[in-house]
RNA sequence: GGGUCUGUAGCUCAGUUGGUUAGAGCGUCUCGUUGACAUCGAGAAGGUCAUAGGUUCGAGUCCUAUCAGACCCACCA
């Protein structure tokens, strides 16, 4: 009993880690599998291997919450962390490392490049690691994976050979969203669209033996590549010019004008210029009428030989030349002001340039057994649940318009794509992996793709890949898991892609639940970012406020998908709870001193003796555990949390512990206080887990097992 | 162009199927307490629940419109 004598305050600094060794040495994060219950299975979303953690991934709390909930509940539970190599992003944070020291990528050969990045990703996933202990997550570190495992590899490979197997997988030359700066492609969602002033430029186009066409364009500068023009079958203006030929006005080439229903009749003078390789519906249009490819904008931002007197020059310098050209021509009309919206990349804000690549593509919607389809089925169906469910339709919508996926990146640092082209034939030969030895027409001239994956080809696997799928008894006995908890921001890159690769690799679904958590923002509101350096570092937060509080602060009032503004205050207000919590054990430890009857500890009230304060509470705390499991199980934390402070608070320490202080009868109201004390702290441990494990130790001397494993009051015995 | 969300006390936000005097944290004011806790207690002030209609016995909660703000999606030259 001395030696479990309380402090006057709860210091988390000096318990935390101490408690969160004492949870890893009794192996209680690794569940055991017993085929006689329902496991309780949640995936770490991993973090990017680039970066500590930043506060975002403290949301993770909510996940270890349920997780310790479930332990609590006896099911077989497993929190399955991990790390994502995050191909672009990655190289990106690497290339600005390396700008530092005055270097670049293109310092390096393709496999010391890579090297290098994996040395710099292991360093930053160990610090990650600690990083998760530190937040007190109950996570099994025994299974932990990283996205570039040879297994995970293995399974990613085998997953792509089957979709082009299955006829799901293709390469084709199609206009590619290409970063010139980055130097590679994306897939339509890493796009991002602003309204952008720009002008109409209206064009004369000479027509032999009729009057010219006058053509609006946003971009003359691509007018070097133009293959022909187009209007609308049904334009009575132009009805006579279809199958005439257009003079370039920029370099004299034939033009065809043909007639196709995609030419907005009412836009512009209701004539387009078709600029196959630099714009998706001209390229479409060229391909329907059989009109060539000329690409004009190369992969370096500039314009090719093709582009004749302009070859070497930006777009934009080349947009003034052009012009300037054709008004010294006269062919120049007019221009106007135009509000449009112009592609960019995300991360560095460079226009993206529709060019001319070719790139492996997953079928999305086009066949019966398309991904999206079966993915939107599970979540009509209800097999798949979103919490909140308003993002139902958010998902269901990108499923039902989606495109095919590019998922080839022309990047260094990833899964390099297991497909080899033969130099003879021209063929690709897609293996699992295995570097093929010959293509089908004999020849072993076989080069690999230098293309990496997509990354989310890669995490969009990760419940299944993680758990040893198909062979494993992980797999067989986790999976599908029970809940996916992620940020709403990544529903299309990542959970829609989960849903939709899950089901077609393993034919089940890979989560039942899908809680989505909103951002944290800075105090104002605004969205935190290294730019506006207003980014909150979260060991700072746990410095100051400890595990508890810092988890509890962000769980507080904060529904699932809603974005919430950091506010001190809370994290204040939960750290002064820890230490309220903290003070009423060390109450009741000072009353069993006071009346010098240890034995107490081990005992149960007379019900006969109980006063009506003493029944009042005890029922009170009944409704308590309901009420918060109840919350629980909808997914409803703050309410649980809040219910249970509440409680503490204002019931318990305010009222019950308050009109005990004058009692005598010992015997009676010491047990009680033991019983209520010892269910909240059993409700609040899933939130805040360190503070209620250190007062088990101390107050709950006679437990045989540790607060992390012992039973939920409502499964008592 | 399409869609979603938000607008509740001075501040930051809860408020699940509509139901008694609308809640929390912080802040403010008064008083108390230094033997669980000053990271404390008792009490108080403070809200026409954005606006205008409607449904209902009854609406912060449902419907419509408007205003203000945030975000997502989108190939219209």
């Amino acid at each position: 009993m001395k030696e479990a004598k309380m402090e006057k305050t709860y210091n988390p600094k000096d318990v935390e880690d101490r408690i969160y060794k004492m949870w890893e040495k009794g192996g209680y994060f690794a569940p055991k599998i017993n085929t006689k219950k329902k496991p309780f299975t949640i995936i770490l979303p991993p973090p990017n291997a680039n970066a500590p953690l930043h506060l975002g991934h403290a949301m993770y709390t909510v996940e270890d919450t349920l997780i310790r909930w479930h332990r609590m509940l006896g099911d077989p539970t497993l929190w399955l962390p991990g790390a994502d190599h995050a191909g672009f992003e990655t190289q990106v944070v690497y290339e600005k490392e390396l700008s530092k020291e005055g270097k670049s990528r293109f310092d390096y050969d393709r496999e010391t490049l890579y090297q290098n990045i994996w040395d710099f990703v292991q360093k930053n996933k160990s610090t990650m690691e600690n990083q998760l202990k530190r937040l007190g997550y109950s996570l099994d570190f025994s299974r932990e994976k990283f996205t570039l495992d040879p297994d995970i590899v293995k399974t990613t490979y085998k997953t792509f050979k089957r979709l082009y197997d299955d006829g799901l997988l293709y390469r084709d030359a199609r206009l590619v969203n290409y970063c010139t700066k980055h130097g590679t492609g994306f897939s339509d969602l890493e796009v991002e669209h602003e309204e952008r002033d720009g002008f109409l430029y209206y064009i004369e186009f000479p027509v032999k033996g009729e009057e010219s066409l006058i053509i609006a364009t946003a971009r003359p500068e691509t007018i070097p590549g133009d293959i022909g023009v187009a209007v609308h079958p049904k334009d009575k203006r132009y009805k006579k010019y279809i199958g005439k030929i257009a003079t370039n006005p920029v370099n004299g080439s034939s033009l065809p004008i043909v007639a196709d229903g995609f030419v907005k009749m009412d836009f512009g003078t209701g004539v387009v210029k078709l600029t196959s390789a630099h714009d998706e519906n001209d390229f479409d249009v060229c391909k329907k009428h059989k009109l060539p490819l000329i690409q004009v904008i190369g992969f370096d931002g500039k314009l090719t030989k093709e582009a004749g007197q302009f070859e070497g020059l930006k777009v934009l310098p080349a947009r003034e030349k052009v012009l300037s050209y054709l008004k010294e021509k006269g062919l120049f009309k007019k221009e106007e002001p135009y509000k449009h919206a112009v592609s960019l990349c995300y991360k560095c804000g460079t226009i993206l340039e529709p060019l001319p690549l070719p790139q492996w593509y997953i079928r999305m919607n086009d066949t019966k057994k398309s991904l999206s389809k079966v993915a939107v089925e599970k979540v009509k169906n209800g097999e798949i649940k979103i919490v909140p469910k308003r993002f139902e339709k958010v998902i269901l919508r990108w499923l039902t318009n989606i495109k095919d996926w590019n998922i080839s990146r022309q990047i260094v640092w990833g899964m390099r794509i297991p497909a080899w082209e033969c130099k003879d034939c021209g063929s690709w030969v897609v293996t699992d992996g295995e570097a093929p030895v010959k293509c089908k027409c004999g020849s072993s001239n076989l080069v690999q793709d230098s293309d990496t994956f997509d990354t989310w080809f890669s995490s969009g696997q990760w419940p299944f890949s993680t758990l040893g799928y198909p062979n494993h008894p992980d797999y067989k006995y986790f999976y599908p898991t029970s809940v996916m908890e992620t940020a709403y921001e990544i529903i299309f890159f990542w959970v829609a892609r989960m849903i939709m690769l899950g089901v077609y690799v393993t034919g089940k679904i890979p989560f039942e639940i899908v809680y989505l958590h909103g951002l944290v923002r800075d105090p104002k509101g605004q969205k935190m970012s290294k730019s506006k350096n207003n980014v909150v570092d979260p060991m700072d937060l746990l410095d100051k406020y400890g595990a508890d509080g810092v988890r509890m602060g962000l769980v507080m009032g904060n529904p699932a998908g809603s974005d919430q503004s950091l506010q001190e205050p809370k994290f204040i207000a939960a750290r002064n709870f820890a230490n309220k919590l903290w003070n009423i054990g060390r109450f009741i430890l000072g009353k069993v001193e006071e009346f010098g009857d240890e034995a107490i500890l081990n005992e149960r009230a007379d019900p006969k003796a109980l006063k009506k304060e003493d029944q009042e509470i005890l029922k009170k705390k009944i409704r308590l555990v309901n009420d918060a499991s109840k919350s629980l199980k909808k997914f409803r934390l703050s309410d649980s949390l809040e219910a249970v402070y509440q409680f503490v608070w204002h019931e318990f320490a305010d009222k019950y512990i308050e009109s005990v202080k004058d009692r005598k009868d010992y015997e009676v109201f010491i047990p009680v206080l033991l019983e209520v004390y010892k269910d909240c702290i059993k409700l609040l441990h899933p939130f805040i887990p360190f503070v209620t494990e250190e007062i088990w130790e101390k107050v709950f001397v006679n437990e045989k097992t540790p607060l992390i494993v012992s039973l939920w009051p409502d499964r008592q015995d």
